[in-house]
DNA sequence: GTTGAACTCCTTATGGCGTAAGGTATCATC
DNA sequence: GATGATACCTTACGCCATAAGGAGTTCAAC
């Protein structure tokens, strides 16, 4: 299970990204062009959705096009390239920003809500590197309706900066978490719930004395399983759609992002807007 | 420039994390083994640092080693596990925990810091899939430590369980940003620098409104570079370890580990221990 | 000693991958 | 009709992980 994080020609990247239709003007010599980027990248998102990075190949998203690979490399210049663009893409279906009624604090907590849910729509995406950004319009706008929030919220600079990268990095790690444990239980037939049983009893054979080498880890452990072990017990045993670990990250995202948040309602005390 | 996160059989995995020596005990049939796990997961750790985990293949590895790629395969099940080796083992380089003079914020700090660190100098490692999680004794180790400390400030496991993965990302993820950017610099020869401003520049042409569509963004980037453009001309020019990015990110860093940190200490406030 | 099992390490082969090279068919223009 | 651009194809190369099976090495048991 192989997962790839593109880093294409970032000129030919940004080409494509910012500026589509280079031979939109109707007539050219040569036959019509009957694929475009735009389907390719539909393609290939499709794929991915599907079947996860790991599956994506310019054979496989050729194949659904009904196409060979290499007619692909006519419209994009390459599998990173393709990369590049499907990761932007799937940021446009991020809602726009909405009028902030309720604060900053509440427009906050729905931009990350919503970007966890991209996320989990799109398991692959948080699977792409975003450090050498090679930023499209749809993932600055995503970008850019945070960054709006906290200016409104009286940050400064350098303090907006450590907001975005803090916020960043924790909603897409936490979706991480949440996707990968779902292809787990998929792609192997087992549940989470199962999946850490089976691993903890492992554990228990291999490493007997867990609980004095690491005690507070086996203390968290012990205080997470009795403290929601009922709460999970009293739930409707028919819904699926939830499972137990998907519970807890969605609990653990929730107190996280709460803390983070009381860090930057700390900041914003500090230095009473402009 | 595709890069890997492995999960393999986590029972294999495990065994070979949990328990070591399975033929320890002297007389066996057979040739003497040359090799060992131990040996190949360091090669593939050097491997890994020189190369970054695209140049990472059994055959690399084993070419260091002087042995053919299959030989491998007698001391590992498959590329996956050795990764999952390799990853664990590099926890191995973090201090242990010390004692915690100057309170839970100057520890939690310290950790971060010196959890930062390891993944700069070994950057594969923040590519390595951390979700679901075939936690080895040494990152083990790493966690213990952490959840000691937030332990001892006070937090209950709920708490406790939203900071350690607010923090574990946050760390994580700015490592990345950084270690990429390196990457970037040492292997196309450009550095932070003029990428930035070749991109830039790339992007003034192809969108001219940016600054229209994206006012936040630009008001961020120009109060970003007029803070701290000053800065950087004043620095001694000979000094090339730290460039532009890096300096930036190491800010960034600290700034979002100081919000993360206010919002723990609001909840060390609001209850106020055991 | 000799044998046979266990073990290490090798060569070879399979089926994947991205993509370079070069061929052919299709079209607008001259 | 010829020209040249374009879309798409087939083929091939050099990677990759690893399955299969063979050759050599070392020990315990006889």
């Amino acid at each position: 299970m192989s997962i790839f994080a593109g880093q294409g020609d970032a000129g030919r990247s940004m080409a494509l990204l910012w500026a589509p239709r280079a031979r939109a003007t109707g007539s050219a010599p040569g036959p019509k062009p009957t694929l475009s980027v735009e389907a390719i990248v539909e393609a290939g998102i499709a794929v991915a959705d599907a079947d996860t990075l790991a599956g994506l190949s310019m054979r496989t998203v050729a194949q659904r096009l009904g196409r060979s690979s290499m007619a692909l490399y006519t419209y994009v210049p390459g599998k990173a390239e393709l990369l590049d663009l499907m990761y932007d893409r799937v940021h446009a279906e991020m809602p726009p920003a909405r009028d902030p009624d309720g604060g900053w604090r509440e427009a906050v907590t729905a931009w990350a809500g919503e970007l966890w849910s991209l996320y989990l729509r799109h398991p692959w995406v948080v699977q792409v590197s975003y450090a050498r950004p090679v930023l499209g319009p749809n993932e600055q706008a995503v970008l850019e309706r945070l960054v709006g929030i906290l200016y409104g919220a009286g940050l400064d600079a350098g303090t907006l900066r450590g907001t975005v990268t803090a916020l960043f990095h924790f909603v897409r790690g936490t979706a991480q978490t949440v996707a990968e444990a779902r292809l787990a239980a998929t792609a192997t037939g087992v549940s989470d719930q199962e999946w850490w049983a089976g691993r903890s009893a492992l554990l228990g054979e291999l490493a007997p004395d867990f609980a004095e080498r690491f005690p507070m880890s086996a203390r968290l452990a012990g205080e997470t399983a009795a403290g929601h072990g009922d709460d999970s017990a009293q739930e409707p045993p028919g819904d699926e759609a939830a499972p137990y670990l998907e519970r807890q990250m969605d609990r653990t995202f929730t107190v996280g992002l709460a803390i983070l948040l009381d860090g930057v309602e700390a900041a914003v005390g500090r230095e009473p807007g402009p």
